[in-house]
DNA sequence: GGTTAGCACTCATTCAGAGAGAGTGCTAAC
DNA sequence: GTTAGCACTCTCTCTGAATGAGTGCTAACC
């Protein structure tokens, strides 16, 4: 098959994408011509439009419908078609503004950043919280709670904090807690934390270690305080998914709905643009969540200094405007990114 | 008015609500005397749910389509007819079962909570967490982050741990810092934080403390820890709202998801509760949202020791079965309060 | 007096059919 | 290659009739 397209039928699938964006409904040949300045008769555009089905550009949803572009239509629209605008220096005012305020922790900010991308797209916002293995250790301290709980607190130079309670199998006083927290910091300062766990994990094997009973339990502790296998996930403005046209049947909410339960799977599904650079788009069925398969996730990586830490991004409809959630996006991942940085 | 009903009318009323909690169906005078066992005609029924329309327990939505409880139906329903039953063993040890697994910080236990009733209840569950004001201190540190920046973790008796990033005017070393919490620590133990609050101004008067810049520059950095404005709200399960047939319509549903967004309100409800001894029910427009005014909510206070700190609760429609959600609100604030306390 | 049977009446819901409107595909002419 | 014309298809909306659940009232009954 033939994907490259004639400079005509470029225009014309842009044009259909843009109404179709702008109105949810299937674009018929009229309203193109009529819309879009082409000194093209409709029977024309049809014929084109015909060749663009054929293509796998456009479906029709019934015979005497107009046409709806597809995923593949959106994604050549958003590989060769888009020209991403700068951001809206309002937005770019906006976003820093919401930033400002009262000290907080992490996760606040984390879950402020997931409220201003749903507030300001009008779509859905999600940050997945620093994911620890890539970040770099600072400190681990422990904390007396009653006879046989201790509170680990771990903080990352990112200035993540990680909260535990540990059972511990024998009392400790507090004492022997900071021992153990002054042997941990020496030992593991400045490593990432998946150096982190080999390490412990090495140091457990050495012979001076193995007959210090305080030593070892302190490794032991710190292993359970670094099982860190569920991220947060940090979803903000569901209620704005309910504006969209598209989903104004009953059936399809739930099922967005319950998608937005199975965190896991959004996690798996970010988890993969760990790696891109910048911004990184899955469109409609690419994103392989049967639930989702009508919508779309824009995401960017955020960073503290050279370590990747999490994704963050804006779920929409698989019309949303990418002009204008592309460039929101980004900003906000390089604001987060200053904000978690070390001056 | 004459408030007082007859032994009848007070079976037929249950009956009519016990069918409208089933089916969320307006209630025909052939149906109650189906099936309830009642020997009387449809007649008679009439006859006497037409009175009790007339007292404010019922409503017809329009002439031929039987009854339906009103809000005063409900509250007369939960107050004067509810046997509230003994917990069903099988979810007594699900609650407990879901609550064992690996260590966690109490943020994550709350947000269990909120979990765990939702998904025994099959409503939506949310738990408030705790109102520092309550709670008593216990300790607190302070983390050298970079220059300007120090994390400060306080935790209180029940063991909730609160982070918090402040930015410093000047640059401390660690060794201030830690002169800074011994002097804080020995200060507020014990304490209750609104109590630590009132210490803190009255403490920064002090003429020896006005002349050590350090011990100010303390109090100043423990009052930014304690500002505690926003408490946090899990909401877990909105998506089993869906599943009720009175919401299937879009226009309402998007009105509950927005009442879910605005926290604050339901903060204000809900801290209206803490000082109940125990399970305390808000039916329909009891609760003043307006968004809300067909939902129910079912609450109960859990707490550490002898310290209310936060309210849990169920929220569902106002048919929901009060007879299975209650035991349920009410041992889970047991169990929760159980975990939490210290042994 | 309380209870019941009977009957007219009301109102929501469902279904079929008609008509309008939007849009296509094809053909033939330009 | 482009366009006008036209038959055709399909959805959507409106209408009216039939259905059925349920009530309120009245008169008879125990």
């Amino acid at each position: 098959m033939n994907d490259t397209l004639s400079e005509r039928s470029r225009q014309i699938l842009e044009a259909i994408i843009d109404d179709y964006i702008r109105t949810a409904e299937p674009v018929g040949s009229r309203s193109v011509t009529r819309r879009h300045g082409l000194t093209l008769s409709p029977a024309t555009v049809r014929n084109v439009m015909s060749d663009l089905e054929e293509m796998g550009f456009l479906a029709s949803p019934h015979t005497s419908a107009g046409r709806v572009p597809t995923d593949k239509a959106f994604r050549f629209y958003v590989d060769s078609l888009l020209q991403v605008r700068a951001i809206d220096p309002d937005q770019q005012d906006e976003i820093r503004n919401r930033y400002r305020g009262r000290c907080r922790d992490v996760g606040e900010i984390l879950k402020d950043t997931s409220r201003i991308l749903s507030s300001i797209s009008h779509y859905i916002g999600i940050v997945i919280a620093p994911r620890f293995a890539a970040d770099v250790f600072r400190q681990i301290e422990f904390m007396q709670l009653c006879d046989r709980r201790i509170l680990a607190i771990l903080v990352s130079e990112s200035g993540v904090v990680q909260n535990r309670i540990i059972e511990s199998d024998e009392k400790l006083d507090t004492e022997d807690l900071v021992r153990m927290s002054n042997y941990l910091n020496n030992l593991l300062k400045g490593l990432t934390i998946s150096e982190v766990k080999k390490r412990i994990v090495r140091e457990m094997e050495d012979e001076k270690v193995r007959y210090d009973a305080l030593l070892s339990r302190a490794l032991k502790l710190s292993e359970q305080t670094l099982d860190d296998s569920s991220a947060e996930v940090f979803i903000e403005g569901q209620v704005n998914i309910l504006e969209q046209p598209e989903f104004a049947d009953v059936e399809k909410m739930k099922d967005i709905f319950r998608a937005f339960e199975e965190k896991s799977q959004l996690l798996a599904l970010l988890d993969r643009c760990m790696d891109a650079e910048r911004v990184n788009i899955f469109i409609g069925t690419e994103n392989f969540l049967s639930r989702m398969n009508r919508m779309s996730v824009v995401t960017a990586p955020y960073a503290s200094g050279p370590n990747t830490l999490g994704i963050l991004g804006v779920i929409g409809p698989t019309r949303m405007g990418y002009d204008r959630v592309i460039p929101i996006v980004d900003y906000t991942a390089r604001i987060l990114t200053e904000l978690l940085g070390r001056e």
